[in-house]
DNA sequence: ACCTGAACACCGTTCAAGT
DNA sequence: ACCTGAACACCGTTCAAGT
């Protein structure tokens, strides 16, 4: 029955090195990616992954730009998923870049590397659709809600792109935070007391939270001047 | 006279190469951070700018870090000089806002490099110091103060590293939103039907408007807490 | 005390050569 | 048609050697 099949030989133990493929490049490179590793996405260390020859990638994508654009799209695609419009406009914007962002956390190096392009691609066509939708029902007028919509999606990929950074940092990060209160400690509570003061606590905010109390600040913004 | 002087006879021509100290460095690279070259610090460009071998810095930096962090303060020094605090509270933090993003955007890669970073240094002692300053007079208590500070703060600081990195993609950047216009074109507006009629107005729109139309939401989002 | 220069372990990318 | 591997022009950083 399967003899007309001799393929399933040795196929297992070997590496591929052909038959690679965009959606075979792509999955590894999310593997890779999910890490926290700076370099994780270097045509060498994908290509070891791969078992094939780094150059092999430029058979699939035409360089590391178009790579990492179609990587970001699959990231806000995979955020996508479950998204469920909510009666309230403000909920589903709320939700609808929460989810994003916290997608593209979850592939820290895609982040950086990409929060700043324009995919065009299916991914963000769904974002952008879901977002103009709920701005429409809070009865935003065209223009506006584009303008709405522009500043809501930069300020989310903005942060989600500061954010990555501050992962990928790692332990840099936390030290960073130690020598600020250590340093401050130090300065002159006389020029600068509400600085000194401050620091602890100052320190103390995580980035997550800090997030979501700006996020709540920008959608009041929102919702005041939708009451205008 | 200057016979006593001996000095001006070759140093004019012949460059450094000692006597390089930190100021120098500080100030050369500065120079090379003001275009839109993407790797313009680079410590074999800043030393063949510097007339000295690239391993020099380490004798005046311990890495690059170091080195990073001391030209983000400078750049944010150099963005308060001249600021006078407005009897409003909400211009006060605009402006602060705006003249730390608008310094650090003078030095894209500086910006890129250093804008999730705490420099702990005199230029971000003075900017938290007049942030601190502003939302106490607003009338917010302590903790909400800081609150808002590092709200307002990473707002500024994860936006302009995102600014910063549209600057050096340059001309990647203008091709994209064309692209970005193109591609929609040809995609199903039936089932994407607000995003294929905003796309146009949605790569229209520019960064500095965007990032000003933002920051208004937020500041009047603040605002509404305030008065809350 | 400070600068030099070779060296190391990395990058993305190109191109001639293999199969 | 697709993969390989040497090569090119870059990175930040270390360390022995110079002066």
């Amino acid at each position: 029955m399967n003899t007309e099949k001799p393929a399933d030989k040795t196929t297992a133990p070997r590496r591929r090195a052909q038959g690679l493929g965009r959606e075979v490049i792509l999955e590894t490179c999310l593997k890779l990616a999910g890490g926290t590793e700076p370099d994780a996405l270097s045509f060498r260390k994908i290509g070891r992954d791969l078992g094939a020859d780094p150059t092999a990638l430029y058979r699939h994508f035409a360089d590391k730009d178009e790579l990492l654009l179609a990587l970001a799209d699959r990231v806000i695609a995979r955020g996508m998923e479950g998204y469920d419009p909510s009666p309230r406009w403000d909920d589903s914007l709320r939700d609808l870049m929460l989810r994003t962002r916290a997608s593209f956390l979850r592939y820290p190096q895609v982040a950086t590397l990409a929060a700043l392009r324009v995919t065009r691609q299916e991914g963000e066509l769904k974002f952008i659709e879901a977002m103009l939708a709920a701005l429409d029902r809070a009865g935003f007028e065209h223009r506006e809600a584009v303008l709405v919509y522009r500043a809501c999606g930069d300020f989310m990929l903005a942060w989600t792109g500061f954010s990555a950074g501050l992962v990928l940092l790692g332990e840099k990060s936390a030290q960073d935070d130690d020598a600020w209160v250590r340093s401050y400690a130090e300065v002159s509570a006389q020029q600068y007391p509400l600085a000194v003061a401050s620091v602890q606590m100052m320190a103390e905010v995580m980035d997550e939270e800090n997030h979501r109390f700006a996020l709540d600040l920008l959608l009041g913004g929102i919702a005041a001047r939708l009451e205008r």
